[in-house]
DNA sequence: CTGAAAGCGCTTACAG
DNA sequence: CTGAAAGCGCTTACAG
């Protein structure tokens, strides 16, 4: 298995031209069936390997797609988009792609840096995972080359994206809790945060609009500051029985703090949380949850950004990919 | 910011050779300062980015790092693996290099394929994280490429590797309830699954050989089967007062099965665990354990790969990295 | 069915 | 200090 082993080699040895062994490997017309087969044994036997590099900078295509998450969605305990960046890995490999993973420190988001694999030309397109400021949002719309937006998005961004479908998902959920005899329903999170924050709150408040429900603002508790770091939660005066969560960690906190203040879940009070991430299945009790289609979001997100590189006019707008209720037992039966 | 502009075009527009403005920019000796200056001035005016493709295919180096981690240990509760891959790539990062992620599927591993990344020369060099089956380490020994193991290590493979160090850290730890004054420790995990769960149990073994203590057949409980799923653990019909356990994810089982059975931790049974991962902190008790120590696994690992591209000869054997004691609220004690 | 030529965008000797 | 030439390993027209 000699190393640097080039089609010229193998030419070489079958007595042909560099041109012919191209299209045989690559299986083009131009050459006999048999020919093709006995330059194919003889590459196999010579430990032949493409040199992709030299194929990349023939067709401009680096067969490299960018994954840029921000530093400070990659914490110890979030561990949601690596997980989707994983998905993302193996979906690209199916389509002889490759991720490369930028993590998008906090510095450089600041000061409006692109990363290297741009100024580089590593990438043929980019996949931006997670929510950015707006002022970085300005600068990714600046780059020519396909890009897409994966588990947020910006109104005012002309960038397709993929989300999960937080609105219907908490609206879902909150239905089921009015179905289950609940009226006084809370809502946590910070509604400044980031759209799925957001976004979920707005499903809630759809449902209770739907139910004739009021919508009180001692009942929606922030969770998290801006810069997304977890805040006490002040609970209300009056309890609600029942809390709709934004995520699963902030309902895992809030059961910690419920059972500190001697409420027991769900016979006093109820929980439930969204993205059926490990706080889920840790937390005692277990969360009713909205599970999200990770799998999906990736392959959604790797299929239409391929669709991009290959026809840079394809545009696909908001995506939403729907989630599943889990039910669990962190609801109580009020009817 | 047009694309595809190439140092052609900037030398054209300066008036100069494309070879004076490569000098230039890569900061080379034999232009001068004055007219350094300028032609970067005008490569940044002109939106110019490097066509890194091109400088590899001249260099023979795509800066590109596989990282290859098997699929089993990508499950939705196994984080410690991504983690450290995110480690790696910002570690990378810095050294101008960019990881590519490969997911190692159960087929390709058992039908001993090597990843298209390897076929394709689409990387340097290679770090398997997590340990793969003796006969696909025998496919790996023959890439003539540098490649290093990390988490785990072969005793008759020729490749370096970086593990954390797992025989002491379970010998310290065992050390540690000794103090407390617990004679009566188990292990728990299975001796035959991978290198670091035996070499804890070691370490675990010489703390006990150290304080006389004896070793006891029915203290060693396996946790799981030889593909790593779990399995359920048999407890010993006389409890001892303390475990040891392989990793902080089966200690968190171990908990549960010791209160569904009303035993009380730590009044009535000391835990230990392993990894110091999210399991540690959402255990209720908090887990006392050692803390591995990612960031200087994944800088070491990525420092030596990097030597080894630039000087093949290069090796450095079996590097240990050390974690260190985490105590938190799992251990009671005795004296 | 097969191959000679050209070119992708760089960088490294080498010559001036 | 500056540049003409060659080459990295492919593939795409094009000619035979």
């Amino acid at each position: 298995m000699n190393k640097n082993i080039t089609m010229r080699d193998i030419a070489l040895k079958m007595g042909v031209s560099s041109v012919t062994v191209s299209k045989a490997l690559n299986d083009k017309d131009g050459v006999s069936d048999e020919l093709k087969e006995k330059i194919k044994l003889a590459a196999w036997e010579m430990g032949y390997r493409m040199n992709t590099v030299a194929k990349s900078m023939r067709e401009g295509l680096t067969y490299n797609l960018g994954v840029i998450i921000p530093e400070r969605f990659t914490g110890t305990s979030q561990t949601f988009y690596l997980r989707l960046y994983q998905e993302i890995a193996v979906a690209l490999q199916q389509h002889n792609y490759y991720g490369i993973l930028h993590i998008l420190s906090r510095e450089d988001e600041e000061q409006l840096h692109l990363p290297r694999i741009y100024h580089e030309q590593k990438v043929d397109g980019f996949i931006l995972l997670g929510q950015v400021s707006k002022e970085y949002i300005e600068v990714i719309e600046q780059i020519e080359q396909p890009k897409m937006f994966l588990d947020f998005y910006d109104e005012h961004a002309e960038i397709d994206s993929i989300i999960t479908d937080n609105f219907y998902g908490a609206y879902e959920l909150t239905n089921y809790l009015i179905r289950q005899g609940h009226r006084d329903i809370a809502y946590v999170g910070n509604l400044y945060s980031t759209s799925s924050i957001q976004d979920r709150f707005l499903g809630y408040y759809k449902s209770l609009l739907e139910h004739h429900l009021p919508l009180r603002q001692e009942w929606i508790l922030s969770d998290r500051d801006e810069q997304g770091t977890f805040v006490d939660l002040e609970l209300p005066s009056s309890l609600p029985t029942a809390f709709v969560c934004n995520c699963d960690q902030v309902a895992h906190l809030l059961l910690q703090q419920l059972r500190a203040e001697g409420y027991q879940v769900p016979q006093d009070c109820s929980v439930v949380g969204f993205d059926n991430d490990i706080y889920a299945t840790l937390s005692e009790p277990h969360l009713t949850t909205i599970e999200v289609n990770i799998n999906k979001m990736a392959y959604t997100a790797v299929d239409s950004i391929l669709k991009k590189i290959r026809d840079p006019h394809t545009s696909f707008g908001r995506v939403l990919v729907p989630g599943n209720i889990i039910y669990r037992d962190s609801v109580k039966d009020m009817t």
